[in-house]
RNA sequence: GGGCGAUUAGCUCAGUUGGUUUAGAGCACCUGCCUUACAAGCAGGGGGUCACAGGUUCGAGUCCUGUAUCGCCCA
């Protein structure tokens, strides 16, 4: 077999070799892994992308990330498993659905109902599911396909319900009354996560309640300022501070405070606040007493509109500072209102239905949307002269992420996760170290977070997802609970083994009240832990009835790395990868994912799931917002992947990975007509048709709707910094290309050190280093820098010096075996360290350096492994790392860069051959020596002289570095001009260098204060530019 | 309001416990080369008061304080 460069293309064809890659890698199974004693386990489980829609860049770098780990790790001999999968996203992927149904065919899930609306998610599903693990197929993400799960098949579903039911049984799960967050267009519950505050305009209106049977000097209404007028039909109390005088005294204390810290230009404004402040205190500090002491006496408000009688009460709550210093308290609607009405033993009325209407609490308002109330209950008030002030402004209300509409606080009953202890494990697991995390300052977020232990809603009010597997029954009297309780324990043996149940008394006592509104006694929950458990059935004749509530999404990713090993059931699998070794993952997951896998590996098998947890950056585009759909500025990693190819894709995410920044990726479009690159701006990334600057012609973008607009050809979102790493990629296969077709009659041997030259000793010396640093870079999860070392010592070594001194070696007959050994080598090792990162082009390399020189190796040659991900990783020799080495071949380097100056500053041709001498001591003479050839062979220089006492030629052009000059013999090629100004310019560095040092050494203090060894050093440079200054004055001065 | 991070060349980023001959890379720019691996390449070059103001130190891009701007998270 022999290759010539022409049966070689001159570019890396990665459209043909992936695909055909993939199918080799599948086919001998080279990801599957399995529990296996002989070899140290590693794993890995992938953070589940949603099946909400297709992999984005943000994806790509996370995948890249986790497979240069896993890939290393499979080549250390470890046995290595990265678990793929997708997760079901309850709300983001029934959302879609349910909007995609709304604009094809008009209809809203419940049009369709249940089984129909959940099996056309599954279909969504099945669909973007198979185009996820395609896209990370295509990535080249060796992931154990054979082992793909999703949350919501057979063994999560089994895990969730253990899960569940283990929960229930120790009472850490609950059901009560809580406000949440209601989505009124998708009727659920989100959680605090998914919502976002948003500024709108709006108004602050003013209300005047009547006081009921005011006392003589008391004032007849009471004022409250509010934005949302609609909800006082839901008040069941107006407060007013108990302490107004102390307060606004505190809030001046405070104000005082940020006066003494406060910028300049802060200062006006803050005393404006003072001064307003003062004001209050003259003119309503009375009147605010005086409605404390009617409060403290007892005396109530009627509620306009629903004529109701509510009673003035003193709580904290209310802000003597701002408005009337009255606020009204709807618990059952708003957050702050709630806790004051657990203070103060409020009602919590609700009036509002689920669909976002109003219900019969309100009255003759009942059937109203919210914003339709809010008119008529103006209006109503207006007539009856009591509303006050309209002010405009503007007002933070809540939205929900997933439907962008706002979010109505609404009490419901909901399912929780009790979190005290759950939570102490899970922070004690990272205070301890069990669990790291880095970069490190990632830590206290996710203690602080976990220390609130806030209670874990998890009910959803979706169709998509983990049913809640409870059973409730109403009970309405103390006997009926005595009598279902008694038949549970006795003839349905619910005693917690495999049934579990709970006794939720109404915390309403009042019998005639509850009756009024409905309310039971008491309801009783059973859990059962099985799906489809006999007792199921036996439950529900004698009265119960399922929670049709799913739960939150994040409850079956928190099992994910043990139940997709296999967890409730024990196997070896399970004990051999749990723990797994390190997650890796983006940090705005870090409370809702990772805190929640901590807590519940610690409770199901009682050890962490990770050992080591990696938090990458985020990608921004060139304005430093994120990419998303919404915006138009996504860049689709299959485009990446078509215009560049994979290994470009994942080498520039991995580059793209330092430690503390997040990246910018500035993107273009790419004109489909003329191939153009367009940059994108905020003004051209969200039109439907952008033209093209270039060819003057259109393209669409992804917003194009109308018939005319999507005929347009289709411009692709792309960034230019992938060429890098396109340009590394082809870099390295044409170095490949020239082993290859210098590879003929190569022969294994072993290399005895005797017969390495000086350029094989740097190599090596290199290459060990390179190797160690890469190593342990990718274990720190230090991707940008083992990319960099890999990238410059690739290019700038290997390919720039290594490679183009060979060329000399090959020409002789009897060098050529050594070179050759040499050769394979060095590419073969720079391949192995390479695949991780870019494991396709390294690949192919592997498969046709195979076909030239199957055995390779210096001490002993062994045979190469059939895929390079199998190869074993390379181990740095520590003895071939020789500082002595890489210093003599840094001044050949030197020299050599400056006989390439001189040529080029005097614009000798390339093709000319021009003579140099070099004078310099005994010591620089012997290190150059070995080296000398090749400035003749990659400089075409030729180094005629070396020593002390060689000619100098005249005229000449030079260089001077420390302990050595360098004179150029110039014949006829003398620029005198360029010559001088090229010196002149040396001079001024040189002076300007001279300059500082003598100031530095001028200094006492720096003589005596500073480490002997830096003074000695500085005096020894200075001699040493001194010297240099000599030799470049009299050259000036022979011109 | 609290927390975290960032600010270095036109752009995107490195800069390891403070001290190599006055800060490096890629892209972009300028000059010259189709040199038998690579023009997606090779050789050379220009370009930075390291956001600003103080401080510590013999010495600060690097440590401390403050300010400004930007980003993210939490309330």
């Amino acid at each position: 077999m022999t290759f010539s460069p022409d049966s070689i293309p001159n570019r890396f064809d990665f459209k043909s070799a992936q695909p055909r890659i993939n199918d080799f890698w599948e086919a001998n199974r080279f990801f599957h892994a399995k529990a296996n004693p002989e070899k140290k386990p590693y794993s890995i489980v992938i953070p589940p992308p949603n099946v909400t829609g297709a992999l984005h860049l943000g994806h790509a770098l996370n995948n890249t990330l986790q497979d240069i780990q896993i890939r290393m790790k499979r080549m250390q001999g470890f046995e290595a498993c990265w678990m793929p999968g997708t997760d079901h996203a309850g709300i983001a992927t029934q959302a879609v659905v349910e909007k995609r149904l709304k604009e094809d065919e008009g209809k809203t899930r419940h049009d369709i109902g249940r089984a129909a609306l959940v099996e056309r998610i599954w279909k969504w599903k099945d669909e973007y599911e198979s185009r996820i693990l395609g896209q990370l197929k295509q990535m080249g993400c060796s992931c154990d396909w054979k082992r793909t799960r999703f949350t919501l098949d057979e063994g999560c579903s089994k895990a969730v319900r253990v899960t569940f039911f283990d929960l229930f049984r120790q009472d850490l799960i609950y059901r009560g009354k809580r406000l949440v967050n209601w989505d009124t267009e998708l009727r659920t519950a989100v959680s605090d996560d998914e919502v976002v505050q948003r500024t709108i305009k709006g108004n602050f209106w003013n209300l005047k309640y009547p006081v009921i049977d005011p006392q003589p000097g008391e004032p007849a209404y009471i004022t409250i300022a509010t934005t949302r007028p609609e909800t006082m039909l839901g008040d069941t109390a107006v407060a007013v501070h108990p302490e107004p005088a102390n307060a606004l005294s505190r809030v001046e204390k405070e104000l005082r405070e940020k006066l003494k810290k406060a910028s300049e230009k802060d200062v006006p404004a803050i005393n404006d606040q003072i001064e307003s402040l003062a004001k209050r205190r003259a003119e309503t500090l009375a009147t605010l007493e005086l409605l404390r002491d009617m409060a403290n006496d007892g005396r109530k408000l009627m509620l306009p509109l629903v004529n109701r009688e509510i009673p003035l009460v003193a709580d904290i709550w209310a802000k003597p500072e701002m408005g009337s210093g009255c606020v009204k308290i709807t618990p059952a609607h708003d957050p702050n209102d709630y806790l004051v009405g657990q203070r103060c033993d409020l009602p919590m009325i609700n009036i509002l239905n689920r669909d976002g209407t109003l219900n019969s609490e309100a009255q003759a308002y009942e059937g109203l949307t919210m914003k339709q109330a809010r008119k008529k209950v103006t209006e109503d008030l207006d007539k009856l002269g009591l509303l006050g002030d309209v002010e405009e402004r503007e007002i933070e209300l809540p939205h929900s992420d997933r439907s962008k509409t706002p979010i109505e606080p609404f009490l419901a009953d909901q399912w929780f996760v009790k979190m005290d202890t759950l939570s102490q494990s899970a922070i004690d697991a990272v205070q301890d170290d069990r669990v790291q995390i880095f970069p490190e300052r990632y830590r206290k977020g996710y203690i602080d977070w976990l220390s609130e232990k806030r209670d874990w809603p998890v009910s959803r009010q979706l169709w998509w997802g983990h049913q809640i597997p409870v059973w409730s029954r109403r009970c309405e009297t103390e006997t009926e609970v005595k009598k279902i309780v008694s038949e549970l324990e006795g003839p349905l043996l619910i005693n917690g083994t495999s049934a579990s149940f709970q006794v939720e008394f109404s915390d309403e006592t009042d019998e005639v009240k509850r009756e009024k509104l409905e309310i039971p006694f008491a309801v009783v929950h059973v859990c059962v832990q099985k799906d489809g458990d006999a007792l199921e059935k036996l439950i529900e004749d004698i009265g119960f009835v399922r929670e049709e509530d799913v739960l939150d999404t994040w409850f079956s990713s928190a099992l994910w790395p043990h139940s997709t090993f296999g967890w409730p059931e024990k196997n070896d699998d399970l004990s051999y990868f749990y723990p797994t070794s390190t997650l890796i993952t983006s940090r705005d997951i870090i409370t809702l994912w990772v805190a929640r896998m901590v807590l519940a590996g610690l409770n199901n098998m009682h050890e962490i799931p990770f050992k080591e947890v990696y938090i990458h950056p985020k990608i921004q585009d060139g304005f430093g917002e994120g990419m998303s759909k919404s915006k138009g500025n996504g860049v689709d990693p299959l485009d990446v992947i078509e215009k560049f190819g994979a290994d470009a894709l994942r080498f520039s995410m991995a580059r793209l990975t330092t430690e503390t920044q997040d990246v910018r990726l500035p993107v273009q479009f790419e004109c489909p007509h003329c191939e153009a690159s367009i940059e994108q701006t905020k003004k051209n990334r969200i039109l439907p048709v952008v033209e093209c600057p270039k060819c003057k012609k259109n393209f669409s973008t992804q917003w194009a709707k109308t018939d005319e607009d999507k005929s347009v050809a289709r411009g692709t979102v792309l960034s230019e910094r992938f060429e890098e790493a396109r340009n590394f990629v082809n870099k390295l296969w044409n170095a490949s290309r020239f082993a290859l077709t210098n590879l003929p009659n190569y022969q294994p041997a072993p290399v005895s050190d005797s017969e390495l030259e000086t350029e094989d000793r740097w190599i090596l010396s290199r290459l060990a280093s390179v190797t160690q640093n890469v190593t342990q870079a990718i274990e720190g999860y230090q991707y940008a820098e083992a990319s960099s070392q890999l990238y410059d010592f690739a290019w700038n070594e290997f390919c720039s010096f290594y490679v183009e001194m060979l060329k000399d070696r090959f020409q002789s007959a009897s060098k050529r075996p050594v070179a050759q050994r040499l050769l394979a080598h060095t590419l073969d090792s720079l391949l192995r360290l390479l695949a991780p990162t870019m494991p396709f082009v390294t690949e192919e390399i592997w498969r046709l350096l195979g076909e030239m020189a199957p055995t390779r190796g210096l001490d002993s040659p062994f045979e190469s492994a059939k895929s390079i991900c199998v190869a074993p990783w390379p181990v740095a020799s520590e003895s071939a790392i020789d500082s002595k080495i890489e210093k003599q071949f840094a001044t050949f380097q030197s020299v050599l860069a400056s006989v390439r100056n001189i040529r080029s500053q005097q614009n000798i041709p390339p093709k000319e051959r021009v003579e140099f001498v070099i004078r310099t001591g005994r010591e620089i003479a012997a290190d150059l020596e070995p080296l000398k050839q090749y400035f003749s062979s990659i400089a075409k220089s030729e180094l005629i002289g070396i020593g002390m006492d060689c000619a100098i030629p005249s005229p000449n052009a030079t260089a001077s570095l420390p302990g050595i000059e360098i004179y150029v013999d110039l014949k006829d090629f003398i620029d005198l001009d360029a010559e001088k100004a090229r010196l002149e310019k040396e001079l001024g560095r040189i002076t300007g260098l001279i300059a500082s040092k003598e100031k530095k050494l001028s200094n006492a203090n720096f003589v005596d204060r500073a480490p002997a060894e830096v003074v000695q050093k500085e005096r020894e440079t200075l001699a040493q530019l001194c010297e240099q200054k000599k030799t470049i004055e009299s050259s000036i001065e022979a011109i």
